[in-house]
DNA sequence: TCCTGCAACTCTTGTAGAACACATCATACA
DNA sequence: TGTATGATGTGTTCTACAAGAGTTGCAGGA
């Protein structure tokens, strides 16, 4: 533990040397952490000091724990994930699970819009997903997703991408989705829409725009989504 | 401190005897509450103990902490309520602030989707606001709100509605609004909306619909926002 | 006498750590 | 094969002290 010139609390010293070792990959997902007491030998502090940054960790969803068992890295499995970052759900709030279809993969230049969005570097290249998402057998999203390649290198020679994409993010590449910020407006379908969903041409749909953030703080996933909200409905709870 | 059938920790049942305090209005907003020390006294629990408590409804926002003065019941000021949830803002992030124009408000029988959004009784009375959002001086929202008359005696004749809804409803009722569930789908602009808002009947809009949850967990408000997505977006953050 | 400035005190929450209770699992033993 | 037990985890509770903020009271000068 080395003392800042700023002063912080030493668990909160400890919070960062964690956060640092999950973003290094020091243990893998649904691995078990070492348990206080040994992080607390090896640091230097108390149990308690230890925990507290745990308790806060816990509470970011980042690491699980279980009573008797340890403490875990969070994994990004399909449901969770999905359950964390897909909103689309029955108006009665019945959540849906999405599949994908229609997949195509390229890779080229980043572009201007993409370099803001991403904070990458002039130059860099990217993987450009497209994909449909299906909800009850009916096509419901058309996604574009924007990756850095740098950080996912060969994705495009992965495919088919898995349906949840954070999951593979976490376990193929050590990248950790921690959180997401999403704009959204209401657009109305283009042509390009219309042939991948069941709209016409001039209808409202909801555009979604999601930059997806690491837990090193790094924007790693610009994703555009433009979804048929005439079944379905974006549903989250402020609090 | 009773020990209830079911166990649960000490700090729990000083939570639960906590909030149930700030519901019944116990404390007014922004007054402070008794220090750790008088509670524990109070609840015979340890200082420790109660602190936990605290803690946890910080991270609520139900209340807030300074260390050396005291801890308050947090008031929803009128930036403060807005910022939490009002969620129109610049495409870059810059934070809108809205306010009122073309209120209207009358009381009446609740009807069938209201008895069940609010899970009142049939038979009960609400009051139906009706409203105009502007933002950087145009109509950007056309707003309708329904609320219990229960829960608001004489809400219809306190007019004009202040800016921020929850800051009197937490000011002159006692009702503290902690979360609220959104539903967001585009729809098209109707006759009615053209009316408020500079929008071509048949333009993409954005429908939002809200049930505001106060802290012992009843639903008091139901509001269905219609948004002009031109210029602004329903910017949010997934964790 | 009145005002100013500072030190000391008191009350608050923040941080750190210890002690023990409870959960889980592996293993020894009847 | 079933049960007891010990080892090792996290969960809960409590204590001690640090740090922030405001108040009080006193010394000293105008």
């Amino acid at each position: 533990m080395d003392a800042s010139p700023q002063y912080r609390p030493l668990y909160r010293q400890v919070y960062d040397f964690l956060v640092k070792q999950i973003a290094e990959s020091a243990w893998r997902p649904s691995e078990a952490l070492p348990s206080e007491q040994a992080l607390a030998g090896q640091l230097n502090v108390s149990q308690g000091t230890v925990r507290k940054a745990l308790d806060a960790l816990a509470v970011e969803k980042v690491i699980e724990r279980r009573q008797g068992k340890g403490t875990f890295v969070a994994e990004h499995t399909q449901e969770r994930a999905l359950f964390r970052f897909f909103r689309l759900s029955e108006p009665g709030s019945e959540r849906a699970t999405p599949t994908s279809a229609d997949e195509s993969v390229r890779r080229r230049a980043a572009r201007a819009p993409e370099l803001r969005r991403l904070r990458l570097d002039a130059g860099e290249q990217v993987v450009e997903v497209v994909r449909t998402r299906m909800v009850g057998g009916r096509p419901a999203v058309f996604e574009r997703i924007i990756l850095p390649l740098r950080q996912f290198p060969d994705i495009d020679r992965r495919l088919p991408l898995p349906n949840a994409l954070y999951a593979m993010f976490q376990q193929e590449y050590g990248v950790n989705i921690v959180s997401a910020e999403e704009e959204l407006r209401a657009d109305v379908t283009r042509a390009q829409d219309a042939r991948r969903l069941p709209l016409a041409v001039g209808a409202p749909l909801l555009h979604i725009d999601r930059v997806a953030i690491a837990i090193d703080g790094s924007r790693v996933e610009w994703r555009i989504s433009r979804c048929d909200t005439s079944r379905l409905v974006y549903a989250v709870t402020l609090s």
